[in-house]
DNA sequence: TGGGGATTT
């Protein structure tokens, strides 16, 4: 919770005399002027606020976490729960074995956590106390408390399976559901099962839930801790409205003509640009996303409006398909938001939906992401883990994927080499899973390697990876005079996104990464930062991969050569065998393979040209197929027929059950059976219907005549 | 010619 980084809340702490850490610092007078203000702070914090609820509950907390290997704490916002855990654990002894590791599902959470906690220790941030994000290893071998994102713990595993450093782990903030934090929970209970004599794991969530994960860690115990929040008085709509933002707007004014002090804290799906008339005197409005649930918070806050619904990122494992649905939100959702609004003192939330949808429809928790996303990258993540004990379709998860989903994942992986035919985990595969990358792009690297273009999929993996988008839109209304215009950037010389990424990034790089140059093309500086951070990291790993060193340098010369990006492009085309999809026929429209069979455009914001008769290129790979107003394909690059008929040989082959690993998960046929089946077409993932009959007839007869040609 | 919630290695 952020809750727990206000300055505002810290401990009372009767144990200060325990903690003699810092006596060795003080060497130097600028040690000391910083020793100072470490106090200065730390004492000005001690005074500000009562004791945390958590710290009455230290004897219990602590009677269990002796007694049991796991223990779930529920600690509502405000308990202090991922500020003193921690420290409670450090008292007691648990940092002379080992690390106390406490996972954040988010960096910025992870730093000022740390932060707060080093602050609260008087210590200096990474020496007994520090957090480790990507890019950023703030620990030494003093850390004996480490904050870490759930990310960079999993990474760890990769090296270090056992964990050995940790004496503990916490995986804090749990009742979010992040993808990592859920893999983690598997692993830990594996974990906690071969080093239960020398290993403690604490599992935080905020809400009810907690059931269900003692369930999952053989009925541990729960030790439910309050928090610090003011009473919220809920008040529902008699009916659902028909316009949300009206809704929404007449509840703000009316909040704001009828009700005492305190700002307003809309949650909507999206963006929104209303609220014509300020009022006269000074109220604040925040309309925010989801993004208020947990990364912000806002100060001031005592009436909350909650519209019931969120927008979120689903995938669909038959199709390839992601789309962006507004979806209604969870009770703990709605919930969490209802807690926005007694930070301060009691508080409102305004809920415009009646009491009973809240009660008959909202499901009772979030569905986790790991139900919701493609699972390619996890699967290789947990078979390159090489646990005999651990079968990824028998995986122990506290919320299982859908079958079809890990089914997916296998396919995918198979058509990109990384795992065989009987889904074992191959070199190129182990190779892959070292890489911070999702798995199409590790797979590019590997192969450009090959092909003597490492240093241009470096930068085309870079730009893929930055966090926002780069280009700016394309909206005609915005011609402001400036120096350059975006459409004076390169444009991919017709083969498509991934190459104008790589041109851009190079021409950035002719500029020495000048700054200026990004503000005049209108890209995101803070982005081209990042992609800057990513190129170098994972010049490094490919490096220590390859044991040595390998042309990573960009070339200065490309404008010189007249090439086709043709290594390139090949690579991409291995990488992405499974987002690969083939024009129709007749018009400019592409049919997704290896997949359910998806009609789909290339998005307008592409920069894939067609040639002279009007056509786009045959077959192109995809970055992401995405449903918004239709399924589009976004970041396409061209390929060559060449390429693409070994790798739809391979789809033909896909046995689904070899690659589950022999044994028949959806038929239940025996395992003979299995290897006696023909390596025909007969055994395709997906039984063409009639229409995808015709579709694959007409496009035989194509093939032929391209054949021809 | 379209629209975009939030994360992370």
């Amino acid at each position: 919770m952020c809750g727990e980084g206000d300055p505002t809340q810290v401990q009372m702490d009767g144990n200060i005399g325990m903690i003699n850490w810092n006596n060795s610092h003080l060497q130097t007078q600028t040690d000391a002027i910083k020793q100072t203000t470490n106090n200065y702070l730390r004492r000005l914090a001690i005074l500000s606020m009562a004791d945390l609820p958590i710290l009455q509950f230290e004897e219990t907390i602590m009677k269990a976490v002796e007694e049991n290997t796991v223990v779930v704490i529920i600690g509502e916002t405000g308990s202090g729960k991922s500020t003193q855990l921690s420290q409670i654990l450090h008292r007691r002894g648990y940092t002379k074995s080992g690390i106390v590791g406490v996972t954040q599902p988010r960096r910025v959470a992870a730093v000022s956590v740390a932060r707060r906690v080093s602050q609260e220790l008087g210590v200096r941030l990474g020496d007994e106390v520090g957090y480790a994000i990507r890019f950023e290893d703030r620990t030494s071998e003093r850390t004996r408390i480490k904050y870490l994102t759930d990310g960079v713990l999993l990474r760890e595993s990769l090296s270090n399976p056992e964990l050995d450093e940790y004496s503990v782990v916490i995986l804090d903030e749990a009742h979010e559901r992040s993808l990592n934090t859920d893999i983690l929970l598997g692993l830990m209970k594996r974990l906690v099962e071969r080093r239960a004599s020398n290993f403690k794991v604490l599992i935080t969530s905020a809400t009810l839930d907690g059931e269900k994960v003692s369930q999952f860690f053989s009925e541990c115990p729960v030790v439910r801790v309050p928090g610090k929040l003011f009473p919220v008085e809920i008040v529902y709509s008699h009916e659902r409205p028909v316009s949300y933002l009206e809704s929404s707007l007449a509840t703000a004014l009316d909040i704001h003509m009828k009700e005492g002090e305190g700002d307003v804290l809309i949650f909507m799906t999206g963006q929104v640009r209303v609220f014509g008339p300020r009022p006269p005197n000074c109220r604040r409005f925040i309309v925010a996303t989801n993004i208020a649930e947990t990364s912000l918070t806002v100060d001031g806050v005592v009436y909350v409006i909650d519209s019931g619904y969120v927008k979120q990122r689903q995938y669909n494992p038959s199709t390839g398909m992601y789309s962006l649905d507004v979806v209604q939100i969870s009770k703990v959702q709605a919930h969490q938001r209802a807690g926005r609004a007694g930070r301060t003192r009691p508080g409102k939330c305004y809920r415009l939906y009646p009491s009973a949808v809240y009660e008959d429809e909202f499901l009772d928790v979030t569905i986790p992401e790991i139900q919701r996303s493609s699972l390619a990258g996890s699967v290789l993540y947990l078979k390159s883990l090489d646990l005999p004990d651990i079968d990824i379709l028998k995986f122990d998860f506290l919320d299982s994927p859908s079958p079809e989903s890990l089914q997916d994942a296998l396919k995918q992986l198979y058509l990109i080499d990384a795992i065989d035919e009987n889904g074992l985990i191959t070199r190129i595969g182990k190779t892959m899973a070292e890489l911070p990358l999702e798995p199409s792009l590790s797979r590019t690297l590997m192969e450009a390697n090959e092909h003597g273009c490492l240093s241009q999929a470096l930068t085309v993996a870079a730009m893929l990876s930055a966090e926002t988008t780069l280009l700016p839109g394309r909206s005609k209304n915005t011609e402001k005079k400036r120096k350059h215009d975006y459409l004076d950037l390169p444009d991919g010389s017709g083969w498509g996104d991934h190459i104008q990424l790589l041109q851009i990034y190079e021409c950035w790089h002719q500029t020495n990464y000048d700054i200026d140059w990004c503000k005049d093309y209108q890209l995101q500086v803070r982005g081209m930062k990042f992609v800057k951070d990513v190129r170098r990291q994972l010049s490094q790993i490919m490096q220590k991969i390859a044991k040595g060193p390998l042309d990573v340098q960009i070339s200065r010369r490309w404008k010189e050569s007249q090439q086709d990006y043709h290594n390139l492009r090949r690579a991409l085309c291995v990488g992405y065998a499974n987002q690969l999809a083939e024009r129709m026929v007749y018009h400019n429209g592409y049919r997704t393979l290896g997949f359910k069979p998806q009609v789909v455009q290339v998005h307008p914001s592409s920069v894939l040209k067609p040639d002279d008769e009007g056509k786009l290129p045959d077959y192109v790979v995809y970055q992401e197929l995405i449903a918004t107003s239709r399924p589009y394909l976004r970041t396409v690059c061209a390929v060559n027929i060449a390429w693409v008929t070994p790798i739809l040989d391979k789809v033909n082959k896909i046995n689904i059950n070899k690659l589950s690993g022999g044994i028949g998960r959806i038929e239940e046929h025996t395992e003979e059976n299995m290897s006696d089946l023909p390596k025909t077409d007969n055994v395709v993932a997906a039984v063409p219907d009639d229409h995808e009959s015709k579709i694959q007839a007409a496009r035989e007869r194509f093939l032929a005549r391209k054949g021809k040609k």
